[in-house]
DNA sequence: GGTATTCCCTGCGGGC
DNA sequence: TGCCCGCAGGGAATAC
């Protein structure tokens, strides 16, 4: 399940990898993604040069040689790594770029809830989404994010998964870092403190730079641009742990459905409203 | 316009 | 052992 830090980490990888590689041939599956995409891949891209690799929320941006670029994002399972062109695929394997390399670029995607297209010259990257990206999370101020929060009165974990107020925040970060700030994912965005806001951001940026450290999380599929999973799932304090004591209070964590997405909080430590300490710090990341 | 809900998709795990 | 069902969740579409 990638948000920021594991898309951010696949794109290190393949920073190290792609650039000046030249696009050699284009292989698609015949099982579509959910989302639909172009058929003329090899018109675009066979005999194009693979520039820079760029990240904006959730997305990858591979950016070519003729200012066009390739906007890949992976969904739930999706995986997007370079291998030997000899190494065996499976029928998840999607999509592939063999490089001049003799390598290849493959994505992989179980199921299928990812996406890639191809994006002419001068198109900007946040046109992709159905509605605009918000800004990074460390592109914006306690003040700014605040204004984003407190005009909606949505549940606050709701507010942090939408794109549009802030880019790259799903349902793992948004719970861990909620608790880091003591603030109940249930807390209405408009009856937010501005004291609550400061420490919401700051929890987040935390969380996020962590998990960054550990290359992400790896749950089930996910896997960095070099076949690499993560570590941040040794790290987590809520997120897959209902039922179990809080690592603060002792207290049974607790498990709801909020905004369609399993959340889990501390019902004791994350209080609806009402004066919140300081923010705790993650833990340690090797 | 803002908010809530549903759908897509497939592997995994629990219950029977 | 094998079958069935619920769960996982990001983004788009739809409903209210």
């Amino acid at each position: 399940m990638p948000e920021l830090p594991e898309v951010e980490t696949v794109v290190r990888d393949l920073r190290a990898l792609l650039p000046g590689s030249v696009i050699a041939a284009v292989w698609t599956s015949s099982r579509p993604l959910r989302v639909a995409w172009q058929a003329e891949w090899t018109q675009h891209l066979v005999g194009r040069r693979i520039g820079h690799l760029e990240r904006r929320g959730k997305w990858i941006i591979v950016k070519l040689d003729d200012n066009a670029s390739v906007v890949v994002h992976l969904g739930m399972t999706g995986q997007l790594r370079v291998c030997d062109s000899d190494e065996p695929g499976d029928e998840h394997v999607h999509f592939r770029l063999r490089l001049n390399t003799g390598r290849e670029l493959r994505f992989r995607d179980i199921r299928r809830f990812g996406s890639l297209r191809w994006m002419p010259p001068g198109v900007p990257i946040d046109s992709v989404p159905r509605g605009r990206l918000g800004p990074e999370p460390w592109d914006t101020d306690p003040e700014e994010l605040g204004r984003r929060i407190r005009r909606s009165r949505r549940a606050v974990k709701a507010i942090l998964l939408d794109q549009q107020v802030m880019a790259g925040v799903g349902n793992i970060y948004a719970d861990e870092a909620l608790f880091a700030a003591k603030i109940s994912p249930l807390a209405r965005g408009v009856d937010l403190t501005k004291r609550q806001v400061r420490q919401l951001h700051r929890a987040l940026n935390r969380v996020l730079q962590r998990a960054i450290q550990a290359r992400g999380t790896t749950i089930r599929n996910y896997v960095g641009g070099s076949g690499l999973g993560g570590g941040f799932q040794d790290h987590l304090q809520v997120y897959g742990r209902g039922g179990q004591p809080c690592r603060r209070c002792r207290r049974p964590l607790t498990r709801l459905r909020v905004a369609g997405r399993s959340t889990h909080f501390c019902p004791q430590c994350q209080r609806p409203s009402g004066a919140a300490s300081e923010v705790e710090s993650c833990p340690s990341v090797p």
